[in-house]
RNA sequence: GGCGGCGUAGCCAAGUGGUAAGGCAGUGGUCUGCAAAACCAUUAUUCAGCGGUUCAAAUCCGCUCGCCGCCUCCA
C-alpha cells in the first residue's frame, strides 16, 4: 500500500487536468449526440471550439403575435440550449427577428406606421411572450434591418465570384455553378416541379430555379423610403441572405448548430448554407436541427390553413405560460404535436401531479432517513440525463421522473426523510428542472397567515366543527392554496391562480 | 410527379432484432366528516394491412393503404 502525503492536503495535486478530465468522463451528461439532417442520424456533438458552443435559430417575422407552431420552435432551441449550458457548455446563442421583408412591409403600411414602429412593437411582444414561456435569454436578438450592409456585401461577392447574377434590377443565385446544392435538404433538382407553389411570372430568373438575393426595390417601397442604395440600383435583401448575414457575421464561418422547424429546410435552410458555403467553402453549421412541427386538427398550425392559435389567446383562456411549456415540451422535438386544449388539459394534470409531489416535499419536516430513496434518486438522475442526452428523449426522461414520482410519494405522505435526503433531493431536481423549467422549487413559502389558518380548520375538525372546517378551506383557496387531508395531517399546495 | 416524415391501448407516447416504458382517462379496493390526495390492483397475446428474412420482428426487406410537410418571394 502506497500512501502520499501532500503539503497542502493534495488540492494541487487534485485540481490538476488529470483529475478533472477524467471526471468529465464519468459525467452522465459528458456525451451529447443529436440528429443530424445533414447525415440523417444521430451523431456525437462535438463542437469546433471545446467547451463553447455557437447556436443560430431562425426566429420570427415581426409582424403577428407568436402562435403555438412559433412557440414550439422557441421550446426546442431553449431545450437545445438548456442542455448544452448543464452540460457545462458557453453558449453563444442568437435568435433573429426578420424585420424587413414583405410581411412586414405591408403590415406596416396596412397599419400607416413606420416599418421600425411597427416591427419594434411585435418584437417586443415576442419577448414578452419568451418570458411567459421561460425562454432562456439568448446572447442576441439580431434584426435583419441592422445587417444590410453585410447582405450587400455578400450579394457583391457572390457576383464577383460568378455565383449570382443581375438581371432587372434584382440579384439572383445561380444555383448551377454551387455543386453542393441540395446537401441539407436532399432535394434532386431534376425532377423537381419548379412553379409548384410559387408563380414565376412575377420573376425575371434566368432559370426557374434560381433564387433572389436582393430585389429591386417596387415603388411604394420607393415612395416610403424602404430601399437600399447599390451598385445596381435600389434594393432590398431577401429572406434567404438575410439569415445567411447575420449568422456569418454573429457566429463566424462555420458555427456548431443551427436549428429551425423541418418546413424551413426547403429552400429557406439549404439557400441559406448555399449562400454561405459558396462563398467561405465552408459548410454554414456543422449540425442541423430540424423540430417537427405543430398541427391543429392534423394541419400545420400557420396563417395560410388559418388555424392559428396565439399564446395570448392559450392565456386568455386561463392557461398559464408554464402549463404551455410543459405541453410543448413533452413531446419529441422530431416527432408532430398535435394541438388541443383536451391534450392541454392533460398536460396540466401532469404537471398538477408534479406540483403536489413537489410541494410535499418542500413542505415536509425531517424525519427520520430513509433507507432505499438515494437509490431511487440516483436511478432517476440517471436516466433522466442520459435519455436527454440522445437527442433529447424527453419521453424516456419524463418516464424516469414519473417514476420516481410514484416511489418517493408513499414515503413522504409517511415523512420518513431526514434534512440530508431531502436537500439531496431538491438538488437533483433542480438539475432537471434547469432543463425543464417546469417545477417550482422555491422554499415552502407557508406564510404565518395562511399557517394560522390551517392550524384553525385543524381545531374546528378535531370538534367536529365541519361547517367551520370548510369555510377556511373555501378562505384558502381564494388565497390559491390547496389543502389536502393525509393520515399524517394537512398538506397544502399552493393552486395555480386562473387569470 | 419528386423528396422527407409518420401510423404502438379510449387519448398522448417510449421502445429500431430477444418477448410491449411512462402519463392522462377508466375500473375495483384501502383511506376519509366531506372533498381531495396518496397507495394497491387492473387495463395491447399485440404494434395500419399483407407477404418475406430469422431460432426470434413493433424493430430488417418488399408491396399496399391512410395521414402530414416541402418543392425556390408565407414565414
Amino acid at each position: 500500500m502506497l500512501v502520499a502525503i501532500f503539503p497542502d492536503g493534495g488540492e494541487k495535486y487534485l485540481s490538476t487536468e488529470l483529475f478533472t478530465k477524467q471526471e468529465a468522463e464519468d459525467s452522465p451528461q459528458a456525451e451529447l449526440r443529436f440528429f443530424n439532417t445533414l447525415s440523417r442520424k444521430k451523431e456525437v456533438f462535438k463542437p469546433i471550439v471545446p467547451d463553447t458552443v455557437t447556436f443560430y435559430a431562425c426566429g420570427p417575422t415581426a409582424h403577428e403575435l407568436a402562435h403555438l407552431a412559433h412557440c414550439r420552435r422557441f421550446m426546442v432551441a431553449d431545450l437545445i440550449h438548456r442542455v448544452l449550458a448543464l452540460a457545462g457548455y458557453q453558449v453563444k446563442f442568437y435568435m433573429n427577428f426578420t424585420d424587413l421583408d414583405d410581411n412586414t412591409i405591408q403590415g406596416a403600411a396596412k397599419n400607416k406606421e413606420s416599418l421600425a414602429g411597427f416591427t419594434d412593437t411585435h418584437i417586443q411582444e415576442f419577448k414578452q411572450d419568451l418570458a411567459t414561456l421561460e425562454v432562456l435569454e439568448a446572447t442576441g436578438y439580431p434584426r435583419a434591418s441592422e445587417h444590410v450592409p453585410a447582405m450587400i456585401a455578400l450579394a457583391k461577392k457572390l457576383v464577383d465570384k460568378g455565383y449570382a447574377y443581375e438581371k432587372h434590377g434584382s440579384i439572383y443565385f445561380d444555383i448551377s455553378k454551387f455543386a453542393k446544392y441540395g446537401k441539407l435538404s436532399g432535394v434532386d433538382l431534376s425532377k423537381i416541379q419548379v412553379g409548384r407553389t410559387v408563380d414565376l411570372d412575377d420573376y425575371e430568373k434566368e432559370n426557374p430555379v434560381d433564387f433572389t438575393l436582393l430585389k429591386r426595390s417596387t415603388l411604394s417601397e420607393l415612395k416610403g423610403g424602404i430601399f437600399f442604395a447599390t451598385e445596381w440600383g435600389n434594393m432590398r435583401p431577401g429572406w434567404h441572405i438575410e439569415c445567411a448575414a447575420m449568422t456569418l457575421d454573429l457566429l463566424g464561418e462555420t458555427m456548431d448548430i443551427h436549428t429551425s422547424g423541418r418546413d424551413l429546410l426547403f429552400p429557406h435552410h439549404e439557400n441559406e448554407n448555399a449562400i454561405a458555403e459558396a462563398i467561405t467553402g465552408k459548410p454554414l453549421a456543422n449540425f442541423w436541427l430540424h423540430s417537427e412541427l405543430l398541427l391543429m386538427d392534423g394541419k400545420k398550425m400557420s396563417a395560410d390553413n388559418q388555424n392559428i392559435v396565439t399564446l395570448r389567446d392559450v392565456l386568455g383562456r386561463g392557461y398559464t405560460g408554464r402549463e404551455m411549456r410543459y405541453f410543448l415540451i413533452r413531446t419529441h422535438y422530431r416527432k408532430p404535436i398535435n394541438f388541443s386544449f383536451r391534450s392541454l388539459d392533460a398536460a396540466r394534470k401532469n404537471l398538477q401531479r408534479l406540483d403536489g409531489f413537489v410541494g410535499k416535499l418542500l413542505c415536509l419536516p425531517p424525519g427520520l432517513p430513509h433507507p432505499e430513496v438515494a437509490a431511487y434518486l440516483s436511478d432517476m438522475e440517471g436516466r433522466f440525463f442520459s435519455a436527454m442526452d440522445d437527442d433529447l428523449n424527453v419521453s424516456k426522461a419524463f418516464a424516469a421522473l414519473f417514476d420516481f414520482v410514484k416511489k418517493t410519494n408513499p414515503i413522504l405522505s409517511q415523512g420518513l426523510l431526514d434534512r440530508e435526503q431531502k436537500d439531496y433531493i431538491l438538488e437533483a431536481l433542480g438539475r432537471v428542472n434547469s432543463v425543464l423549467r417546469i417545477m417550482r422549487l422555491k422554499e415552502c413559502p407557508l406564510a404565518p397567515e395562511i399557517d394560522r389558518l390551517i392550524r384553525d380548520r385543524e381545531k374546528a375538525r378535531k370538534q367536529k366543527d365541519w361547517h367551520k372546517a370548510d369555510g377556511v378551506r373555501q378562505e384558502l383557496a381564494q388565497k390559491g392554496i390547496e389543502v389536502v387531508d393525509t393520515a399524517t395531517g394537512p398538506v397544502w399546495k399552493e393552486v395555480e391562480k386562473k387569470k
